[in-house]
DNA sequence: AGCCAGGCTCTCG
DNA sequence: CGAGAGCATGGC
Protein backbone atom coordinates (compact mmCIF):
# COMPACT_ATOMS: atom_id res chain seq x y z
CA UNK A 1 0.00 0.00 0.00
CA UNK A 2 1.15 3.60 -1.02
CA UNK A 3 0.11 7.11 -0.22
CA UNK A 4 1.25 10.56 -0.70
CA UNK A 5 0.43 13.72 1.79
CA UNK A 6 1.37 16.65 1.97
CA UNK A 7 2.71 19.47 4.50
CA UNK A 8 0.75 22.67 5.95
CA UNK A 9 3.15 25.21 5.50
CA UNK A 10 7.16 24.81 5.27
CA UNK A 11 8.70 21.16 5.90
CA UNK A 12 12.54 20.65 5.22
CA UNK A 13 12.35 16.25 5.72
CA UNK A 14 16.06 15.71 5.61
CA UNK A 15 16.86 18.72 8.22
CA UNK A 16 13.72 17.63 10.23
CA UNK A 17 14.49 13.67 10.31
CA UNK A 18 18.36 14.68 10.78
CA UNK A 19 18.16 14.05 14.41
CA UNK A 20 17.99 10.63 14.31
CA UNK A 21 21.15 10.09 13.49
CA UNK A 22 22.64 13.70 15.28
CA UNK A 23 23.96 11.18 17.71
CA UNK A 24 23.73 7.89 16.88
CA UNK A 25 22.17 5.15 15.81
CA UNK A 26 18.21 4.58 16.56
CA UNK A 27 17.09 1.16 15.74
CA UNK A 28 13.79 2.27 16.10
CA UNK A 29 13.54 5.13 13.68
CA UNK A 30 16.20 4.30 10.95
CA UNK A 31 17.51 7.00 8.31
CA UNK A 32 19.19 4.82 5.14
CA UNK A 33 19.76 6.30 1.66
CA UNK A 34 17.29 8.74 1.91
CA UNK A 35 14.48 6.61 3.08
CA UNK A 36 12.71 6.66 6.78
CA UNK A 37 11.84 3.43 7.68
CA UNK A 38 9.99 2.42 11.14
CA UNK A 39 6.93 0.23 12.23
CA UNK A 40 3.09 0.67 13.50
CA UNK A 41 1.72 -1.97 15.66
CA UNK A 42 -2.29 -3.05 14.24
CA UNK A 43 -4.77 -5.21 15.74
CA UNK A 44 -1.72 -6.89 17.60
CA UNK A 45 0.76 -6.93 14.24
CA UNK A 46 3.48 -5.08 12.79
CA UNK A 47 4.13 -3.24 9.94
CA UNK A 48 6.94 -1.67 8.67
CA UNK A 49 6.77 1.31 6.67
CA UNK A 50 8.94 3.13 4.66
CA UNK A 51 8.73 7.11 4.37
CA UNK A 52 10.63 9.56 1.31
CA UNK A 53 9.97 12.82 0.21
CA UNK A 54 10.74 14.86 -2.73
CA UNK A 55 10.24 18.56 -3.49
CA UNK A 56 11.92 21.57 -1.47
CA UNK A 57 10.84 22.89 2.04
CA UNK A 58 7.38 24.81 0.29
CA UNK A 59 6.70 22.30 -2.25
CA UNK A 60 7.73 19.28 -0.04
CA UNK A 61 5.57 15.82 -1.01
CA UNK A 62 5.76 12.56 1.46
CA UNK A 63 5.36 9.07 -0.05
CA UNK A 64 4.27 6.54 2.62
CA UNK A 65 4.34 3.04 1.57
CA UNK A 66 3.57 -0.20 3.62
CA UNK A 67 5.24 -2.80 1.76
CA UNK A 68 2.91 -6.22 1.53
CA UNK A 69 0.18 -4.62 4.50
CA UNK A 70 -3.44 -4.36 2.87
CA UNK A 71 -5.31 -3.29 5.67
CA UNK A 72 -6.81 0.39 5.95
CA UNK A 73 -6.10 0.86 9.25
CA UNK A 74 -2.60 0.07 9.34
CA UNK A 75 -2.27 3.11 6.85
CA UNK A 76 -4.45 5.30 9.18
CA UNK A 77 -1.98 4.35 12.11
CA UNK A 78 1.51 4.51 9.75
CA UNK A 79 -0.13 8.08 8.70
CA UNK A 80 -0.60 9.05 11.96
CA UNK A 81 3.01 8.39 12.98
CA UNK A 82 4.18 9.91 10.32
CA UNK A 83 2.16 13.04 10.51
CA UNK A 84 3.63 13.01 13.82
CA UNK A 85 7.12 12.76 13.36
CA UNK A 86 7.22 15.17 10.63
CA UNK A 87 5.69 17.32 13.11
CA UNK A 88 3.38 18.51 10.30
CA UNK A 89 0.65 19.23 13.11
CA UNK A 90 2.44 22.38 13.96
CA UNK A 91 1.96 25.99 13.06
CA UNK A 92 5.22 26.69 11.47
CA UNK A 93 3.81 30.25 9.31
CA UNK A 94 2.42 31.39 12.64
CA UNK A 95 5.66 30.79 14.40
CA UNK A 96 7.96 32.63 11.56
CA UNK A 97 5.65 35.80 11.82
CA UNK A 98 5.98 35.78 15.67
CA UNK A 99 9.90 35.37 15.23
CA UNK A 100 10.18 38.58 12.76
CA UNK A 101 9.77 40.22 15.97
CA UNK A 102 13.25 38.85 17.47
CA UNK A 103 16.18 39.54 16.20
CA UNK A 104 17.78 36.17 16.89
CA UNK A 105 14.89 33.79 16.26
CA UNK A 106 14.25 36.14 13.18
CA UNK A 107 18.03 35.36 11.39
CA UNK A 108 17.65 31.52 12.25
CA UNK A 109 14.43 31.14 10.34
CA UNK A 110 15.76 31.46 6.94
CA UNK A 111 18.62 29.71 8.17
CA UNK A 112 17.12 26.76 9.46
CA UNK A 113 13.24 27.16 6.86
CA UNK A 114 11.50 24.37 7.06
CA UNK A 115 12.77 22.51 10.39
CA UNK A 116 9.60 20.77 12.25
CA UNK A 117 10.20 19.54 15.95
CA UNK A 118 9.71 15.19 15.36
CA UNK A 119 7.48 14.65 17.85
CA UNK A 120 7.53 11.02 19.15
CA UNK A 121 4.06 9.56 18.67
CA UNK A 122 4.80 6.71 21.00
CA UNK A 123 4.69 8.22 25.15
CA UNK A 124 6.47 5.24 25.94
CA UNK A 125 9.34 5.03 23.62
CA UNK A 126 9.49 9.31 24.03
CA UNK A 127 9.41 8.53 28.11
CA UNK A 128 11.86 5.95 28.12
CA UNK A 129 14.61 7.94 25.75
CA UNK A 130 14.04 10.99 28.17
CA UNK A 131 15.23 8.79 31.62
CA UNK A 132 18.44 7.33 28.90
CA UNK A 133 19.36 10.99 28.30
CA UNK A 134 19.33 12.26 32.14
CA UNK A 135 22.51 13.42 32.90
CA UNK A 136 24.53 11.66 30.36
CA UNK A 137 26.13 13.16 27.06
CA UNK A 138 23.72 12.26 24.21
CA UNK A 139 25.88 9.46 22.03
CA UNK A 140 25.75 7.83 25.24
CA UNK A 141 22.18 7.93 25.60
CA UNK A 142 21.70 6.58 21.81
CA UNK A 143 23.82 4.20 22.81
CA UNK A 144 22.54 2.52 25.48
CA UNK A 145 18.68 3.08 24.06
CA UNK A 146 19.90 1.24 20.79
CA UNK A 147 21.07 -1.12 22.83
CA UNK A 148 17.56 -1.72 24.88
CA UNK A 149 15.55 -1.50 21.30
CA UNK A 150 17.33 -4.27 20.26
CA UNK A 151 17.56 -6.29 23.11
CA UNK A 152 13.88 -6.27 23.99
CA UNK A 153 12.34 -4.47 20.67
CA UNK A 154 10.60 -6.88 18.08
CA UNK A 155 12.26 -6.77 14.90
CA UNK A 156 10.49 -6.16 11.71
CA UNK A 157 11.70 -6.59 8.10
CA UNK A 158 10.52 -3.37 5.81
CA UNK A 159 12.12 -2.92 2.52
CA UNK A 160 15.40 -4.90 2.90
CA UNK A 161 16.12 -3.55 6.02
CA UNK A 162 15.41 -4.71 9.38
CA UNK A 163 13.51 -1.48 11.85
CA UNK A 164 13.13 -2.25 15.80
CA UNK A 165 9.47 -1.95 16.75
CA UNK A 166 9.96 -0.32 19.90
CA UNK A 167 9.92 -2.69 23.18
CA UNK A 168 6.29 -2.44 25.03
CA UNK A 169 5.82 -1.74 28.39
CA UNK A 170 4.57 -5.30 29.02
CA UNK A 171 8.11 -6.12 27.70
CA UNK A 172 9.89 -4.06 29.69
CA UNK A 173 7.75 -4.73 32.71
CA UNK A 174 9.35 -8.33 32.34
CA UNK A 175 13.00 -7.10 31.89
CA UNK A 176 15.59 -7.90 34.89
CA UNK A 177 17.65 -4.95 36.01
CA UNK A 178 20.35 -6.75 36.01
CA UNK A 179 20.04 -7.42 32.02
CA UNK A 180 19.95 -3.35 31.85
CA UNK A 181 22.87 -3.39 33.54
CA UNK A 182 24.19 -4.96 31.04
CA UNK A 183 23.45 -2.73 28.63
CA UNK A 184 25.20 -0.19 30.89
CA UNK A 185 22.42 1.75 32.05
CA UNK A 186 22.72 2.45 35.85
CA UNK A 187 20.84 0.91 38.84
CA UNK A 188 18.79 3.81 39.07
CA UNK A 189 17.81 3.98 35.58
CA UNK A 190 17.18 0.79 35.22
CA UNK A 191 14.42 0.59 38.23
CA UNK A 192 13.17 4.17 36.46
CA UNK A 193 12.39 2.15 33.29
CA UNK A 194 11.23 -0.89 34.93
CA UNK A 195 9.01 1.18 37.00
CA UNK A 196 7.32 2.46 34.53
CA UNK A 197 6.61 0.11 32.51
CA UNK A 198 5.19 -2.07 34.81
CA UNK A 199 2.92 0.90 36.15
CA UNK A 200 1.45 0.64 31.94
CA UNK A 201 1.65 -2.73 31.81
CA UNK A 202 -1.15 -3.06 34.74
CA UNK A 203 -3.34 0.15 33.88
CA UNK A 204 -2.48 2.26 36.47
CA UNK A 205 -0.74 4.65 34.15
CA UNK A 206 -2.69 5.54 31.24
CA UNK A 207 0.10 7.50 28.82
CA UNK A 208 -1.93 7.78 25.86
CA UNK A 209 -4.78 9.64 28.15
CA UNK A 210 -2.55 12.19 28.54
CA UNK A 211 -3.02 13.93 25.44
CA UNK A 212 -6.48 15.21 26.19
CA UNK A 213 -5.51 16.38 29.20
CA UNK A 214 -3.33 20.06 29.88
CA UNK A 215 0.18 20.44 30.78
CA UNK A 216 -0.05 21.31 34.61
CA UNK A 217 -2.06 17.63 34.82
CA UNK A 218 0.38 15.73 32.61
CA UNK A 219 3.40 17.55 34.66
CA UNK A 220 1.98 16.55 38.12
CA UNK A 221 1.17 12.81 36.44
CA UNK A 222 4.90 11.98 35.48
CA UNK A 223 6.57 13.78 38.03
CA UNK A 224 4.69 11.39 40.50
CA UNK A 225 6.29 8.97 39.15
CA UNK A 226 9.85 7.60 40.36
CA UNK A 227 12.67 8.63 38.28
CA UNK A 228 10.84 11.35 35.93
CA UNK A 229 11.55 15.18 36.82
CA UNK A 230 10.53 18.24 35.85
CA UNK A 231 13.02 18.35 32.66
CA UNK A 232 11.92 14.55 31.54
CA UNK A 233 8.00 15.87 31.74
CA UNK A 234 8.70 19.07 30.02
CA UNK A 235 10.30 17.03 27.06
CA UNK A 236 7.17 15.18 27.33
CA UNK A 237 5.36 17.84 26.72
CA UNK A 238 7.07 19.39 24.02
CA UNK A 239 8.73 16.17 21.99
CA UNK A 240 5.65 14.15 21.99
CA UNK A 241 2.57 16.00 22.71
CA UNK A 242 3.84 18.84 21.13
CA UNK A 243 2.47 21.35 23.52
CA UNK A 244 3.94 24.58 22.36
CA UNK A 245 3.67 26.64 25.69
CA UNK A 246 6.46 24.80 26.97
CA UNK A 247 10.19 25.23 27.21
CA UNK A 248 12.41 22.28 29.07
CA UNK A 249 14.72 25.56 30.82
CA UNK A 250 16.58 22.98 32.91
CA UNK A 251 17.69 21.33 30.15
CA UNK A 252 21.91 21.76 29.94
CA UNK A 253 21.68 21.94 25.88
CA UNK A 254 18.96 24.54 26.29
CA UNK A 255 20.60 26.34 28.64
CA UNK A 256 23.93 26.48 26.67
CA UNK A 257 21.75 27.86 23.22
CA UNK A 258 20.07 30.38 25.45
CA UNK A 259 23.40 31.31 26.98
CA UNK A 260 24.74 31.45 23.08
CA UNK A 261 22.57 33.69 21.40
CA UNK A 262 21.25 35.62 24.53
CA UNK A 263 24.23 35.60 26.98
CA UNK A 264 27.38 36.34 25.19
CA UNK A 265 28.45 32.99 26.03
CA UNK A 266 27.64 32.91 29.76
CA UNK A 267 25.68 29.95 31.08
CA UNK A 268 22.21 31.60 32.30
CA UNK A 269 20.25 30.41 35.05
CA UNK A 270 17.18 27.64 34.39
CA UNK A 271 15.11 30.77 35.90
CA UNK A 272 16.45 33.02 33.62
CA UNK A 273 16.12 30.78 30.61
CA UNK A 274 12.26 29.89 31.55
CA UNK A 275 11.44 33.79 31.84
CA UNK A 276 12.86 34.78 28.53
CA UNK A 277 10.85 31.84 26.77
CA UNK A 278 7.84 32.28 28.99
CA UNK A 279 7.46 35.87 26.59
CA UNK A 280 7.14 33.53 23.44
CA UNK A 281 4.19 32.27 24.58
CA UNK A 282 2.56 29.19 22.64
CA UNK A 283 5.90 29.17 20.55
CA UNK A 284 8.53 28.46 22.96
CA UNK A 285 8.88 25.15 22.04
CA UNK A 286 9.34 25.68 18.78
CA UNK A 287 11.42 28.66 19.36
CA UNK A 288 13.74 26.04 21.85
CA UNK A 289 13.92 23.64 18.51
CA UNK A 290 15.28 26.64 16.82
CA UNK A 291 17.95 27.88 19.43
CA UNK A 292 19.06 24.38 19.84
CA UNK A 293 19.11 23.49 15.71
CA UNK A 294 20.68 26.78 15.31
CA UNK A 295 23.82 26.69 18.04
CA UNK A 296 24.29 22.72 15.86
CA UNK A 297 24.48 24.79 12.71
CA UNK A 298 27.39 27.39 14.46
CA UNK A 299 29.09 24.64 16.12
CA UNK A 300 29.68 22.44 12.85
CA UNK A 301 31.12 25.81 11.53
CA UNK A 302 32.89 26.96 14.38
CA UNK A 303 34.07 23.73 16.25
CA UNK A 304 31.99 24.37 19.27
CA UNK A 305 29.89 22.62 21.77
CA UNK A 306 26.43 20.77 20.69
C1' DA B 1 43.25 10.99 35.75
C1' DG B 2 39.74 13.94 36.09
C1' DC B 3 36.09 16.57 34.46
C1' DC B 4 32.01 16.56 32.04
C1' DA B 5 27.48 14.98 30.30
C1' DG B 6 20.39 17.87 27.27
C1' DG B 7 18.93 14.92 35.91
C1' DC B 8 16.76 12.76 39.85
C1' DT B 9 16.09 11.74 44.73
C1' DC B 10 16.61 12.81 49.32
C1' DT B 11 17.63 15.61 53.03
C1' DC B 12 17.73 19.55 55.56
C1' DG B 13 17.01 24.52 56.76
C1' DC C 1 9.20 25.10 49.29
C1' DG C 2 14.41 25.76 47.59
C1' DA C 3 19.06 24.86 47.78
C1' DG C 4 22.64 21.48 48.01
C1' DA C 5 24.80 17.06 48.43
C1' DG C 6 25.15 12.60 46.65
C1' DC C 7 24.60 9.59 43.09
C1' DA C 8 26.10 6.27 38.81
C1' DT C 9 27.96 5.37 34.38
C1' DG C 10 30.74 6.26 30.42
C1' DG C 11 33.22 9.43 26.94
C1' DC C 12 37.03 12.08 25.96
Amino acid sequence: MEATLAAPGPLDVSRTLARFHLWGEDPANRLADGVFRRAVRVQGRWHGYELRWAGGPDDARLTLRLPGARSARAMDAALAEVRQICGLELDLPAFYQAARREPVLGALVPRLYGLRPTLMPQPLEMLVGAVCAQQVNLRFAFTVRARLVRGFGTPVAVGGHTVYAFPDAERLARAQARQLRAMQFTVRKAEYIIGLARQVASGALDLDALRGRPNDEVMRTLTAIRGFGRWTAEWFLARSLGRGDVCPAGDLGVRKAFGHFFGRGRLPSEASVRRRAAAWGSHQNLAVHYLLAGQRLEGATAGGAT
